[in-house]
DNA sequence: AACAGTTAGTTCCAATTAGGAACTGATAGT
DNA sequence: ACTATCAGTTCCTAATTGGAACTAACTGTT
C-alpha cells in the first residue's frame, strides 16, 4: 500500500494523517497557530524547500484546514488561514508540544510555555471526556466496532 | 533544512515529530494501542513495506516510545510494546482519530467508537487544563517565551 | 532426513519524493 | 531603468519508498 493511498483506510486517524500527516505539515499548521499566514513567512521560518511548502499547504486547502484568502489584487497574492476545521487540530498539537517539552528538551528547559489565561497556571494538558468531565487515560477507554466494518478492525488475538 | 535534522530545532514539536512525525509512524503507533506488538502482525494490518516499518520501529525504540522486549529464545524473537513515553501520545491519537470522525467519515459513519468507561458515553475528547479542570481553546492560551530563545521563536508581525 | 512453516528482518531495483538553487511573472517604489 | 516583493515553478541530484524476493534460525511434520 502507497501512503498516498491511506485515505482509503476506513480509519479515522488514518484519514486525518492523509491530510496532515505529511513530514512539514503539522510544523505549517504550528506556525498557523503562531499568526503565519504567508508563503515566504512560512519558508523563511521553516527552512522547508518552496515547492515542498507549495505542495502542503494546496492539500492542506484542498482538505479545508486552511483557506486561501487574497489579501490583494494588483498582482493576485493569497494567504492561508486556519478553518475551524483547522482550528479543531488544536489539541493535537498542544498534546504534541508538551510531550516534547517532558521528554525531549535541552538543559536551557523547553522553547515556549502556554499559559492558560484563565487561571494563570502554564497548561497541563490532558485529555478530558466533554461529557463527564472527567480526565481520560488509555485504560478507560473501550471500543466499539461500527457493525459495518465488523471483524475487520480489531486484532483477533490481543488487547 | 532536511527533515531529518528536525530534531536539533529548539521546538518541542519539531522535536515530537523527529521521533513519531515520519510517514507510517502514528499508524504504528495506533496498532500499539490495539494491542499489536509483533512485526509481522504490524505489516499485515498496515500493508507498509518490511523495511519502512522495520526502519519505524527502529526509530521509536530508539526514541523511547516503544521497547523491544525478547518473548522468545531460540531463535530469539522480539516484540514491540509502549512505554510510559508512547502510552502518553494517547491524547494525540484520540484527537486525531476524533477530527476524522468528525470531518472525514464517510456514509457508514465512523469505524469506531471509543466508548469512555467511567461515564459509559462516547468519547468527546476535550483539552482540559490540569490545573484547573476546565476545557482549553486556543483563544485562551497565552505563550511565553523561554528567555534562552528570547526573540527568535514567534513571528514578528503577527498573532 | 527432508520438507514445509514461522518470524524478524535484509537486499535489490525501479519509481517517487525531497533538497537546493535558480528562475518566472506581476507589480510597486526609486 | 533598476531594484525589491512575493508566490510560486522548474531543474537537477540525492534520498526515500514500494514491491518482491531472499536470509537466518529455528520448530513441527512426513
Amino acid at each position: 500500500m502507497r501512503w498516498q493511498d491511506i485515505d482509503q483506510q476506513p480509519c479515522s486517524l488514518a484519514r486525518s494523517l492523509a491530510i496532515i500527516g505529511d513530514n512539514w505539515t503539522l510544523l505549517v499548521l504550528r506556525d498557523c497557530f503562531l499568526g503565519v499566514r504567508r508563503f515566504d513567512d512560512f519558508q523563511q521560518r521553516l527552512g522547508v524547500t518552496r515547492h515542498v511548502l507549495s505542495d502542503r499547504l494546496r492539500k492542506l486547502a484542498e482538505g479545508g484546514v486552511l483557506e486561501k484568502v487574497a489579501y490583494q489584487e494588483r498582482p493576485l497574492r493569497h494567504e492561508y488561514r486556519l478553518t475551524t476545521m483547522g482550528r479543531d487540530l488544536y489539541p493535537v498539537i498542544a498534546h504534541l508540544a508538551q510531550w516534547g517539552d517532558k521528554y525531549l528538551a535541552d538543559e536551557a528547559g523547553p522553547p515556549l510555555t502556554r499559559v492558560h489565561r484563565q487561571c494563570g497556571e502554564p497548561l497541563e494538558a490532558k485529555l478530558q471526556c466533554g461529557h463527564c468531565g472527567e480526565s481520560v487515560e488509555p485504560r478507560d477507554i473501550r471500543l466499539e466496532e461500527n457493525p459495518h466494518w465488523a471483524g475487520t478492525l480489531l486484532p483477533t488475538q490481543a488487547g
